[in-house]
DNA sequence: TTATGTGAAAATGTTCACAGCT
DNA sequence: AGCTGTGAACATTTTCACATAA
């Protein structure tokens, strides 16, 4: 596997943050039948700067035309295969409470290569009930499922008690990628990514600011 | 030309974002008994530095006792306040569909202060079903639920096409902070803040990582 | 002439290491 | 002694401004 020229080396985490709002605005104008886009539009559609957007363009590669602008297809299918995109990558839902079912039900997944290959429960009760049209399995399930299937990503959608005990089986079974909806900290070894989506703590960083607003106006009006 | 850059209590936004981890530990702590925490115990808890936590501490005030450590109640306080978590944020959920209804269900707003006083939809087959023990109501009783009951906090659940309108109809009603679960870009004046959650964007970041460790793998066995 | 790509500057965020208080 | 609080060093991220190429 020679990877040498085209190998993007250290893409910066902020910038790996914001290349799917790229790719999300690129596939739009993709499907409205746009060719061509200049950064100053494609920043707008993404709600970046352009002068950031082109810094992050430039740590993928030179993909651009002075003068003229980038290639909407071309540029999609560089941010896609920076990502990683280029294979699909089966998903496994741990948790069928209401979020668990909610996201098993959800249509976002698949439109980008996330195929949702499994929906598991700790709970005997639960395991064998149809949920979105597919049979809840039993977390003994996980093995077989990054053996066979190729499981890569873990969506964690327990209660936060069952949380670590759900996160340990899944790595148990090999899988490195974590996406954990439970509000707490999961202890996992460095090889491991998580990523961590809290309610209550969204909620929390909009309290403050529109808090500090009210103060804002009240010292300085 | 003209700005005070001299800001008294400008907490810088990457601590603001830890301290609903902080405070979630201190709760915890709280309801086992814990009566005093260290740094080091406290910032294991939340997943940080213990250098970290004391910086992000140090923005709010000097609530620590040096050679011995932090009460938790009164830094639970503490940062409950700086958070502005004193009053209660009454919180509207517009969009009835899957997640929206499972918004509807989960109990963890209610946890911290947070109340969700209506769910909402545009769609008039939706309006005035039960869900989660609630009629769904229409958007036009946005003013009221702002003027009479001090609607904070729009949490847009509906689907990409439908939340640009309906954060247009959160905005004209009066609420300025939104939670967006949509992924599309909110076009909002500059007062207004919001958060966004993505659940393609955080899959794709993580296959980003995924992805990056096979190719690292690969090149430094 | 136009709009990209990029060094350099500025701003923001994190870690270090130790002074200062109990 | 022990642990917090913080200035200073370091690292990362963002913005600026312009050389560069079509």
């Amino acid at each position: 596997m020679s990877t040498a020229a085209t190998t993007p080396r250290g893409v910066p985490d902020a910038s790996v943050a914001r290349l799917p709002g790229y790719l999300r605005a690129l596939t739009a104008m993709s499907q409205d039948g746009t060719a061509s886009v200049s950064s100053e539009e494609l920043a707008s559609a993404a709600g970046v700067s352009s002068a950031m957007l082109r810094k992050d363009l430039s740590y993928l590669g030179s993909y651009g035309v002075r003068g003229v602008g980038y290639d909407v297809g071309r540029l999609a299918s560089e941010i896609a295969s920076a990502l990683g995109l280029t294979k699909d990558w089966p998903v496994a839902i741990v948790g069928m409470g209401n979020l668990g079912r909610a996201l098993a039900a959800y249509r976002g997944f698949a439109e980008r290569g996330f195929r949702v290959i499994a929906l598991l429960d700790h709970d005997d009760r639960v395991v064998g009930e149809e949920v979105a049209g597919r049979a809840v399995r039993p977390m003994t399930d996980l093995e077989v499922l990054v053996e066979d299937h190729g499981l890569a990503i873990g969506v964690i959608a327990t209660p936060p008690e069952g949380a670590q005990a759900a996160c340990d089986r899944l790595l148990a079974a090999g899988v490195r990628s974590v996406l954990n909806f439970a509000a707490v900290v999961l202890a996992v070894p460095p090889e491991v990514t998580v990523r961590n989506v809290d309610l209550s703590t969204e909620l929390q960083i909009l309290a403050f600011h529109g808090h500090r607003g009210d103060v804002a106006e009240a010292v300085a009006p």
